[in-house]
Formats: C-alpha cells, structure tokens, sequence
DNA sequence: CGCTTTTTTGACCAGTTTCAACTCAAGTGG
DNA sequence: CCACTTGAGTTGAAACTGGTCAAAAAAGCG
C-alpha cells in the first residue's frame, strides 16, 4: 500500500505517525495526508515566509536546514533560531495567523508545509492530536529556553561552546552520534544569533581550536574533548 | 449564583471565561471548578515549585509576581522570565512532566494552581478550550522571542532599555497606562535575566537618568521620554 | 581564472567586568 | 533608643574582554 509506504519514511509523517490513531478509517487518512505538502523544495537563501505578512502554516523541516530571523522596526537584524530535520517552523506565529519573523533556507532544503486551519479542524476529532500539539509547543518553549540560556552567559567562547554543544544534540538525535558535523550557517548568522561581532565569533573558534576542544576546517566542525567544551560553556570565568 | 459570581472576578477565570462554551451544563462546569485550585498564597521568596522535580501543574498569577531561574549542572543560576498578574507559569514543563527551572515568588503574591492532567481529559470533551491552549503557547513563544531579542543587543544600557520598555507595556496592558511603576526584582535578578554584571545594570540605569529618560527612587521607575527610551534600545551602537 | 563573499588576523579603543569601598535602609537585640 | 548587623544598591579604579576598523587570506562561484 502507497500510502502505508510513504508513512513510514518521511519526515512530515513523523506528525501522522505520533498523532494519528492506529485504527483511523481511510477516508481520514486521506484527508490528513490532503492537508500536508510534502518535499517542497527551497533554494538556498529562499523565503519560507517574509516578517509580518498573514499565515495559516507550520512548516516541518525534512533535509536541510532553516534560520528565522526578526528585523526590529529600526533595520537592525537578528538571527533568532535555527532549524533541523524534523524540526517544526512557524508555532509561535500561527497562534495569531501573523508571522513574528521570517523564514530562509540555509542550503537546498526540502521542507512540508502544513495547513493550519485544517489541522486545527482534525484536532477536534481526534484528541490525541491536541496532545500532540501541546507537547510540540511544550518541546518548542524547552528549547528556547535553552538557547536563551547560551545568549545570556558572558563570555564569547562560553556563548560559541554552549551552541556547538547544542547544535551537536540536535543532529546527533537524528544521525548516529559522531563528533565531526557540518555548520550550514555563516559566522554572520551564529555572531548574530549569539549577540556577537562576526571576528568575535572568528576568534572564539580559534580560541576552542587552541585549548583542544574543538576542530575545524571551514564549517565542518570535530569536536575532540566534549567534556572541556561543556567546562567552558558553564564556566562563569571569562 | 455563586458559580457565576466567581467566574466573573478571578484571574483563573480567564482560562474559564474564555474556553468554556456558553452553554456548558452546570455538571461540567463544577468539574472544571475543581481541577483549579484558588488563590494560593505566597511569601516572598516561596518556591512554587523546585528544578528537577515531577509537575502536573499550571499556575496563574492573581497578584504580585514571580521569577523562574535554571541552575545549570555546575552551579551557575539564571533567571529566566518575571511572570505578572495573568501570564501562566509552567508551560514549557508540563509537556514533559518534568521541571525544567524553579519559580519563586518576588512578593507576597496569590497564584492559582491548575491539575494538568484534569484539564488535558477536558480537553478532549471542549475543543475550543485546545484552541485556547495552543494560543496561550503561541503567546509564550512570542513573548519570549521578545525576550531573546532583548537579550542579544550588545549594549548593556540598550537591554536595560528594552527591559523597562517591555516590562512597562506588560503592566499597564491590565493597569490604565501610567508612566511609572514598580520593579518587583532585585538589581540582581535583573543583571542574571540580562546577562550583566549588577554593577553594570545599576550603572546603565544611571546612564538613562543622566539622558533624561527615565527617572528613579530605589524600585520605582517613571519613565519620561519613551522614543529616547525606544532609540536607545533599537541603537545597535554602543 | 578573475570575481565576490566569507573568514581570519591585527591593532586600537571603548565598554564591561571585577574588586573594593561606601551609602542607605531595614531588622535585631541589648 | 541606639549600636550593630545584614543586604541591596551605588560608585570608583584597574584589568581585560570584545567591538570596531582595516586589511589580508581563504573559499565559492560563474
């Protein structure tokens, strides 16, 4: 069966897979897949969405990568997060049908753009599909709890350690955890992100490079002493 | 009707006011009634609930306020977000059913205590009341976007600045809008949430007394000119 | 292979941290 | 009632981190 197929093997249906009960009829089915579109693919640098513009749209990453960024009313801009395989774009602005920030792609992406309004609908036949939601947005406010954790400590290769460390968790949840990964991002967008100027971030990975806990060649990072990169995040030294 | 009277005046009613339907019969109601728990009150200083420890609950501040700190694994302790009259604490713990920081009181203050697992079955039985969660996830999520925006400016008066601005428009959406108010937290409590030494938040507010924006005895702050206030915020220069 | 963009490095200066001393207000107990 | 203690907040001086500007090196890209 086509269906059961495509199920098991994408990302979007991750959603299916957790939210939809086992024993739902096929004409359910149907509707569930209708409300999500698969595989779109974004170019490098292309929009998901622009700030402030009207949207009915969540957006789960399937390969690739995504960063949001908030352009304050005086021009200044600010990389406020990244997005991985599996991650879900756009829960803080569908609540209120607006967009907070906007979307681009980091690399050739392929992402699933899901109908709001209809997954709303669907939540009132199905239950579980609430609880569903609700741990989604839960899992989406833990994390933001952390990366604000990493923007507030002090020092620049505290900033730099604590978000390798976590970028590091998020791909290695997904992939068989190996120390080496590739940064899709520009320094620009993690001196951003962090609150940091670009060479500052430059130097802070010369920093990490010099003390043994990292390596590095362009944006492919290694991690070597995982435990020394962790003392450095937490310590509140400069 | 007591039911009625109560339902009318308390700041747990939001929750009720707005997710209940109409026309809920009077059996339903009670139930809903129950799974809240009125009007705890708190010393300052009284943990509502410790890091690390089993939750099922969702509290809303009635009055005073409330603060929630992480302390990471090597002892270093951050404040997270203040939390004021009406915004709900322990959204992002309750998902998992784990604490992911502690709250603590600022004030003496009065909360009120919701059984989560109570009003996850009532979701099932009242659709509308899941549209209301997810909005109040949404909101979360945008207010602590805010946050993190605060946060990673570079300048140490810029995030005092934007920290007034904010805390000011999230007071005087329930107050009529006056110009002065009252911090409930410590110089040091703000420092931890801003990533500052105390030093440098009490000189930073000198600095925006010296400018002639605001003015201030102890905790008390007027705010005089809220555009300077605004562009020094928004400056990305020092 | 030239071109642009990204990244790194150096030097200098400004802003922040750190350490220390001091003020002020509140609470304690004699 | 007053000395004493305690904690919060402020201020000053010195050290140092990180920002800024400038320029070179490296990497992408047509």
């Amino acid at each position: 069966m086509q269906k059961n197929k495509a199920a098991s093997n994408c990302v979007e249906c991750v959603l299916a897979k957790q939210c939809v009960p086992s024993g739902m009829p096929a004409n359910k089915l149907f509707r569930f897949e209708n409300i999500v579109q698969t595989n779109i693919p974004y170019k490098m640098g292309e929009a998901l969405f622009q700030q402030h513009t009207e949207t009915s749209f969540l957006y789960v990453v399937k390969t690739g990568s995504f960063k949001t960024k908030m352009i304050s009313p005086h021009g200044t801009e600010h990389v406020h997060n990244f997005f991985l395989p599996g991650e879900v774009i756009g829960l803080d602005s569908v609540g209120l049908g607006m967009t907070l920030n906007s979307a681009d792609a980091l690399e050739a992406s392929l992402a699933c753009k899901i109908d709001y309004p209809s997954l709303r609908m669907l939540r009132k036949e199905f239950p579980t599909l609430s609880d569903f939601s609700v741990k989604l947005y839960s899992t989406a406010l833990a994390s933001m709890s952390r990366v604000q954790n990493i923007i507030s400590l002090q020092s620049a290769s505290s900033r730099l350690a604590a978000f390798l460390i976590l970028y590091h968790s998020r791909i290695s949840s997904s992939n068989l955890q190996s120390s080496s990964f590739q940064l899709p991002m520009t320094r620009q967008d993690i001196a951003s992100h962090l609150g940091l100027a670009v060479e500052t971030v430059s130097r802070s990975f010369s920093k990490l490079i010099d003390t043994g806990c990292i390596n590095k060649d362009g944006r492919k990072i290694q991690i070597l002493e995982l435990k020394k990169l962790e003392q450095l995040a937490n310590s509140s030294a400069r």
